[in-house]
This record gives structure tokens, sequence and C-alpha cells, in this order.
DNA sequence: GATGAATGAGCCTTCATTCAT
DNA sequence: GATGAATGAAGGCTCATTCAT
């Protein structure tokens, strides 16, 4: 149940549905905020809930248990990242390049690409090694973008000769999308967002040749 | 000082340099060991000391502080690795292309391209965020290897209009080799290691042309 | 804070405030008897929290530290003291005479001259060579005490020539009282309070010949 | 046994009991400097075996433990204390008031006057309380010079009616000296020693009348 | 005799969770 | 629903003491 659905709810505890989703969204976010600040092993219930301006139990009472809570802030990050690629997908025309080069371009928005909601994301990829849930949404919201990627990669590869395997294609992409976040956010970073995009687009006009021309286009757009 | 060192040193009590070093690298070991199976949060002194079938004393008493120690490991883990590399490069010709196909080789193998050091690895590094210590030592660690690879590149691509600049081709490179170790070590591999090298030569084939034999050898050299 | 304010304080946790505080002033003097019984040095959080029959956690909600919860406690026994003397001070008419004689009876006074209170303040005054806090909290308590003798003693050498200076009289006085102290406490007593009272006046009479029979009255209103 | 006895005995380990000897004076030193830097209880055996530049075990080897080290260290101070104010008698003359001077006197030497000394004597003092032993060790220590006092103010006394008793001027004088100790020690001295003196023999002359002029003698003494 | 690594009990403190108010 | 006091299990660290070298 979202915010959406609990607003439609008829009567009479439609503002207390309401107003405990809220809540939920302020401890994620308190939450969040910790995790940036302290690390996650060293954010605590009762850090979180000093952050939120609540009681150490408002914040049991929502999520039942903090392992709850982290698992749903993580949840949170993976919608908030899946989202905005699909969203990107979703405005392109048909045509494979085109998704790609939104896709890419998606990966820079400030939305995604910022450095607390990224740090944050690392630290529990760090920690996914010995926590099963972790792992599976990790994984998960990972391989969605990666077969995501290899469909398009394939499709843009089909008959032609001259370059590399969509395989090769589709992990040199992701790779660099890694790297390139990594270089973004910490050290005083070497590139702008816009910078490490147009690296990428450079790498895709050698590996798809044939579309050059379109991938040019969304090149000069980043200039604006 | 090294356990060399320390047995070079002459007298008294060479011995006892030698048994602290080896009790410090036998906890070392134990450590990594630990963080590997519970993650860095969830590894505790007694858990380490357990390990080493020492007392928790013991584990103070060489280390003075868990962070002490924990940052020891992080430094020894980013030396394993640098000079993982490094000897690749030792051994190589003059060459640049030699030097960058061994490194990307020597990525792979299993000394460092293996589930429990990488995913101790990925655990410090998502937790340094929050702590200035890894961060540091993390950032050098890999800062080191990219100029290396940078260095390379550029020479490469020197007088060569055809291909990408030296700075994409760095970061492809880069790039897809944390995108493969990743893929080489959580779930269940899609890839084996060689298959993940010839995936980046493959790669290296298209950005540096010119080289396409030599890369081509040293591909078919993975063969056997 | 105090009791009486927490009293006072309209609602609506106003119960609450005073149990907070009601479970400090225990917890004080668990710690007052704690250290009476096992010294300062052995007096442990533990012990303390059991001797309250409460969990640890519940002494360092309160107090935030061990060194908080001793200081505190070393503030009250000052403030213990503190007040003795002064309420005397507040019920003597003004003559100098009658202050200190009723300060001098106030300091035999069961409230603060009893074993342990008094051995608890000796074992702060002893640890308040390396703690600047301690010595800040005794120092200030023994000035001020001081300082007010000095004060009623000039007062009463003002114009006498055949006695000592003010000077030498407070010292006398203050030092009378604190052997005494030492030696009702420890050992087994050699006087009773009421015999060390009656010991300090003897000397207040030589010092202070114009004021004999004034003292006189107060030493023999001892006997009852 | 002590040095001297120790350098008579004859061979072959003369000089290991020496030794052992120095070793013993080396570690109550270095323990008195660490109580007099870090308090009672701060004062570990590495601590004292640091500042006595050898390693731990030497310490245990020579006084098997560490309470009976510290016992030693009281008993030491308290041989220090006792010797300075007898020694100051045997170099007097018969009368009374003569060694009474002299025993106040030596109370103000800087060999016992100084902050170290009596910080660490306060230290064990403020702990005696839980502690038999050193109950036991300061007591006799106090009750040996107290009652040498009260010997003298009796003997002082005899006979003379119109002052105070000679129980009143022994706890007097005795009173004094502590306080004056005290401050002499902490805070910014309020007095010099020598200042200190000349209080304790003003109070002396009013309570023996018949003395004046001697007292007077040794206050004149002061001057140079 | 000396050294310093090792032990293990105990200390202070943290923290997720419970629960009376 | 909210509050915050209370719990109790660890956790990291200290330290007197032991003991092989």
């Amino acid at each position: 149940m979202d915010v959406a659905e609990a607003k439609k709810s008829t009567q009479p505890h439609r503002s207390r549905a309401i107003q405990s989703l809220l809540r939920k969204q302020q401890l994620i976010g308190s939450t969040i905020e910790c995790i940036d600040q302290f690390g996650l092993s060293q954010t605590t219930v009762a850090k979180i809930a000093q952050h939120a301006r609540v009681s150490q139990g408002v914040v049991i009472f929502h999520f039942q248990t903090k392992d709850l809570l982290l698992e749903q802030v993580l949840r949170f990050l993976s919608k908030e990242y899946t989202d905005n690629w699909k969203s990107a997908i979703a405005v392109a025309g048909e045509a494979p390049i085109d998704k790609l080069c939104l896709i890419v371009m998606s990966a820079f928005s400030p939305k995604v690409c910022n450095r607390k909601n990224v740090g944050v994301w690392y630290a529990f990829w760090g920690a996914s090694q010995s926590r099963p849930t972790y792992q599976e949404v990790c994984g998960q919201t990972d391989n969605e973008f990666s077969s995501t990627l290899l469909c398009l990669c394939t499709q843009l590869c089909k008959g032609v000769k001259t370059s590399v395997s969509a395989e090769v294609a589709a992990m040199a992409i992701e790779g660099m999308l890694d790297g390139l976040w990594q270089s973004c956010l910490f050290e005083e970073p070497k590139f702008s967002p816009k910078e490490a995009n147009k690296t990428v687009f450079e790498l895709m006009e050698l590996m798809f040749p044939l579309q050059k021309n379109t991938i040019e286009d969304y090149k000069h757009s980043l200039k604006s």
C-alpha cells in the first residue's frame, strides 16, 4: 500500500493510514540520512529516532525490527533506482539505441547519482556478502538492469560482425557506469556527471559504429 | 618490519620478533576469515580470537585496538592486490600492450580474484564512506591502479585517431574488471575467470586495433 | 531541577519527571553505600546496579557515564555538607560568636558527622589529586567553609590585642574539626562527637576570651 | 634487610642482594611517581614498569603482587615521615618545648612537606577506608605522632591552670599541621611553609604562655 | 634474573527490544 | 499511538598475573 492507495481508502481511518505511511517514509529518510552520516554499522535505532525527532519506540512500532527497517530502506533505494531507468525507457521511442542512450543518461540524473544515495547503496552492497536478504535485493536490482542492457545490446549487435559481441558491449557499458559513478561521488570529482556521460557515449560510438549519428545527437543534447 | 627483516636481525630476541610477526599474520588471516564468514560489522574480537585459538587479550596486545587491526587487514589486502599487478608488470617486456595484457591477466589470478578476498575488500569499501582511514587506503589503492592503466592506454592511443581516447579506454577496462570481478564472485558465476579475461581482451582488440595480433596471442595463451 | 520543582511542573509527564529524579537519588544513595563498603576504586557499575536492584543499563541511562555519576555523588555530598552549616548560621542571631558556635556544633551533627558520609568524602578527597573535577568540587566546598570561618574570626578578633590573629584562630578551629572528625570516625572512637565539640569550645574560649561566657553557655547546652 | 646490611653480607651474592634492594627502591620510587601522576586507582603495573624501564615481570618478581608493592610503598612513606620527626627530636635538648618546636618545624621540611609525597599519602589515606592494611599503617603512623605530641603537651601543661588542657593543645597543633599541609600543597599556596610554621608557633604561644620566649626564639630562627 | 607474550576475569558501555504509563 | 525508562546480552578493552624462552 502506498500513499495514493491510502488516500483513496474511504473513511474513517484514512488519515491514520496516511499518517502511518508518512511516518514510515520519514523514518526511511532519517535512516538514509544516518547511514550516510555515520555508516551502516554505526546507525542505531536511537540515532534514527533522534533524527526523526520521535522516540525509539516509534521506530520499532512501525518496522517491528531494526533489520526489517533496514530491509525496507534497501528496497526503497532499489525501487528508486529501478524506477529511474525504467521511466527513462518509457519515454523513449522503439529504437534500441534510443532506449540505451536514455538509460545511460538516466544513470547520471541527480536523482540517483548523488553522493548520499550511492554511498548508502554501496554500504548495503558491502554488507550484502554476509546478509542473504541484502544480497538478494542487490542482486535482483543489478540483474534486472544488466539483462535489460544485454537485451538492448543484443538487438544493436545483430548482424554486425565488425565489433564486439553483445555480452562484451553490455558489460563494458555497465562497468563504465559503475566506475564513473564511483568517480563522480568519492574524491574531489574528476568528472562532472555530464563529462562522465559523454565518456560512455564515446565508447558506445566505437562499439556500435552504425548508430554513431544517433549517439552523437544525444551527446550534443547534453551541452544545454 | 616484515618477516625477512625480522629473521635477519641479529639476536638476541630474533625468535621473539619472528613469533610476534607470525602471530600478527595469523590474526590478520583469522580476521579475514571472520569478515568473510560473518561480515565486517559482525566480526568481533571474540570471534577472531576464537578462530585463531587464542585469548581475546592477544588480539588487543598485538594490535592495541580492534580498529587498528582492521586497518592492518585492509592494508594487507591492499598490498596483496597492488603487489599482484605490479609483479605482473615486472615480468612483462617493455611494450605497453604486453604490460596491459599481463595486468589484465593478473587481475584474474586466483590470488586476488577469489570469493573471500574480494568479498572482504568490498566489505571495507562499503564501509569506507564513513571511515576516512578506509577511504584513504581504498582510494589510494584504486588510484595507483587507475593511473597505471591510464598511462599505458595513453601510450597505446598515441597517434591513433580511429578509436576512443585513452581516458575512455582506461575507464572501460577498469570498469569491466570491476564488473567481471563481481560476476565471478557473487551469484552462481555466469563466467569463469578465464571467460571473463577473454571478454576484456575482446574489448581491447576493438579499442586498440593496431595491437590485435598481440592481444590475440595472449588470448590464446589462456586456453592451456 | 529538584524534586520540588518536578512536582510543581504542571503535567503532562509530571510523574515521569519525579520518578526519574527519585531513581537518580536512589542510584546516588546506592553509590554512596557501595563506596563506603568497597571503596571508590572497587565500586563498579555492576555493584551499584545490584545494590539498587536494577540493571546496569539503568545506571548509564540516567548518568551517561560512571564518571558523571561519581561527580554527581560528590556534588551531592558537597551540597549536603554545605547546606548543613549554612542552615546552622541561618537560625543563629546576628552575633558572630553565636554563628561560630552553631557552625561548630553543626559540624558534629550526625547528618554529616557519620562514618559513611565522611568516609566517602575522604575517598573522593584522596582521589582528587589526579582528578581535576573532584579537586575543584572539594576545593570549592572547603574554601567556602574556610572563608566563612575566617570572616567570623576576623569580627571576633577586631580590637582584641591579647590573643592570636584571626587567621590563626580560623585555621586552628578548622584544623581541629578535621582532626576530630577523623578521630570520631575511624578507629574505636577516642571521643564522642559531644566530647569533641567541647574540646573545640575549650580552644575557642582561650582564643576569644571576651566571649567566654557565651561559649560556656553553648558548651552547657551540649549536656542535655 | 636494608642496603647497609646487604653491603655487609660477605660474599658471593653480596652484589645480588644489593642489586635486588636497589631495584626495589627504584620500583617504589617509580610507583610513587605514577601514583602522583595518575592517581592510585590509575596506577597499573604496566605504567610502573614503563616508568622504571623494566618489564612487567620484574615488578611482580620483586613484590609478588601489586598489592604487596603498594603496601611497601605505603610503609616506605610512613617510615620516611616518622623518621623525619623522630630525628628532629633526637637533635633537640631535653626540654619538652624544644622538642615540640623542632617537631613542628620538621613537619614543614621539604623532605615530607612536598606536593608529591603528601599527595600520594592522602591517596592511600583516602583508600584506607576499605583497605584494612592501609588503615592499619596510616593509623599507626598517625597514632605514634599524636601520642608523642600529647605526651609533650602534657608535660608543658603540668601545673598550668590558665590555659587549655593538654588534649586540646595537642589536637589543636596536630589539626593545624594537617590543615596547613593541605594549604601548602593544593591550590595556589595561600601560605609558604615558613608562614605556616609561624602560624602554628603563634597558637602555641597562646596555649603555652610560659614558653613564649623560647617559642619566640624558634620563630625568629625561621627568618634566616 | 629478565622478558614480554599470553591469559582470563572483569569493567564500562552500547544497543535492540520490551513495556508500563 | 507515543513515550522513555528498563532490560540484558554482548562488545571492546584493561590489567594483574603466569610462564616459556
